[in-house]
DNA sequence: ACTATAATACTTGTATACAAGTATACCTAA
DNA sequence: TTAGGTATACTTGTATACAAGTATTATAGT
């Protein structure tokens, strides 16, 4: 079986953050269904590992609800539309708040290196690298949210962010192959999002936000071809 | 040495979450230093098990922002003025998120359900019992929280409690000694939230949300008064 | 055919063992 | 006295072993 994680964010990872990231993937892609029951044991044959990580591993996706901790085994919860738009309620709750305090705050540094982050955006788009793309795409956000200093929101980033990054990375992969014209829009909305930083403009932020939202509005249906291209892949593969 | 978190309170618990439950309470008290290094193998020897459970016990916290972990040990973090300030800045934020969803909702049942735990909360003020009351000063919250029925917002309450629990159970143990007339307020301000999500008056609920976090500006300094009768404690033990 | 009971296989939780790496302390040499 | 290197003790991460409990399945009895 091939890993949708990408390696190389990996570098740092302990085997149960990989096994993790791995699992979240999975679900997310919808390569295991949701309502499955997953057992350690299994999962610790599967990946060839002993039980210590795949516990690790199945503490992590609990905590990020991904999964729902039962008598005997794990059940796969996954992410519904209904759970996508929840997440980016909170996304936009927390981004929220956090343009508030940036308000009060010296911004330039911040908003330099979120051009920094928009160009190698800009690069990433222009070789097709769906995996640099949605890295960088995440760390913008979190750059963000972490010159707020505000440690309890960050808690809250830090929770959610695996289940935004895997749901990011499978969107742009499809993105790349069916839908490259949405990159441009992607970007410009970033941009918008710069700007209102830099101006302090709440309107303008509202607006960039909400047009971010809109761009995911697609996201479930992402995942649904995602889920035909791998299905389609692993069928290939046993053939 | 004595037990901080109640026993009653861990009858399905597993010991890691025992373990995690009572670390919580040492180093919010202050028992355990902001700073102090936690090794695994030293806290196993000191609770009587294996690291496995310890091992769970520094996940669980560190999940929290309650240790920090580092290439060797745990480092405390605990909870200085800042943190908890920025604790109820989160609750202010999904409070009022959770609020507006439940305007649009038919919220009978938890008006009827909020009105028992305010009794029962009455009652454990009459029988000075601050771990009965806490209990259901925090369920009292969660109830409305789970009422919503937004899976990350829940998520976020879901990591938020214990450390909230920690704080509230401590800060009324004080409270029940040394400030009793304390608690008709907070009752009051409790009624006022439920008539507020009765009447689903907006400015009645942001009224009773802020008198609420007034009632927690003294909080940090009865936790410098529990940590000075727990110390006393300790040192009689010792002699 | 169906129910009840017993055996079996699988589940998690905890303890222990081992391996690899890191800090510390001590000892040697200049 | 100080610099450098080595030995030692302690750290986490992973694998394995064991115990207690639960679901399932098969078998026996009616």
């Amino acid at each position: 079986m091939e890993f949708l994680y990408p390696e190389k964010w990996l570098s740092k990872a302990s085997t149960g953050e990989r096994i993790a990231s791995e699992l979240r993937m999975r679900i997310i892609s919808g390569l295991i269904e949701s309502g499955a029951t997953l057992s350690e044991n299994k999962l610790a044959a599967d990946f060839n590992v002993s039980r210590s990580p795949v516990r690790e591993a199945i503490k992590i996706l609990a905590s990020e609800n991904m999964i729902r901790l039962e008598r005997m085994g794990a059940v796969v919860i996954g992410l519904t539309e209904k759970e996508i738009s929840e997440l980016y309620d909170v996304r936009l709750l927390i981004e929220t708040f956090v343009f508030e305090r940036l308000v009060a705050m010296d911004t330039n540094e911040l908003v330099n290196d979120l051009h920094k982050r928009l160009e190698i955006m800009e690069i990433a788009i222009k070789y097709h690298d769906a995996d640099e793309f949605s890295y960088q795409d995440v760390l913008f956000h979190e750059t963000i949210i972490r010159t707020s200093q505000h440690s309890y929101i960050l808690m809250i980033w830090n929770n959610l962010k695996p289940v935004m990054e895997s749901l990011i990375l499978l969107s742009m992969r499809v993105r790349f192959n069916e839908k490259y014209e949405d990159f441009t829009r992607i970007l410009n909305n970033h941009k918008l999002y710069i700007e209102a930083i830099n101006q302090k403009d709440r309107n303008l932020m509202i607006e960039s936000l909400h047009k971010n939202f809109d761009d995911v509005q697609g996201q479930v249906d992402d995942l649904w071809r995602s889920q035909q291209v791998l299905t389609k892949g692993v069928v290939q593969e046993n053939e």
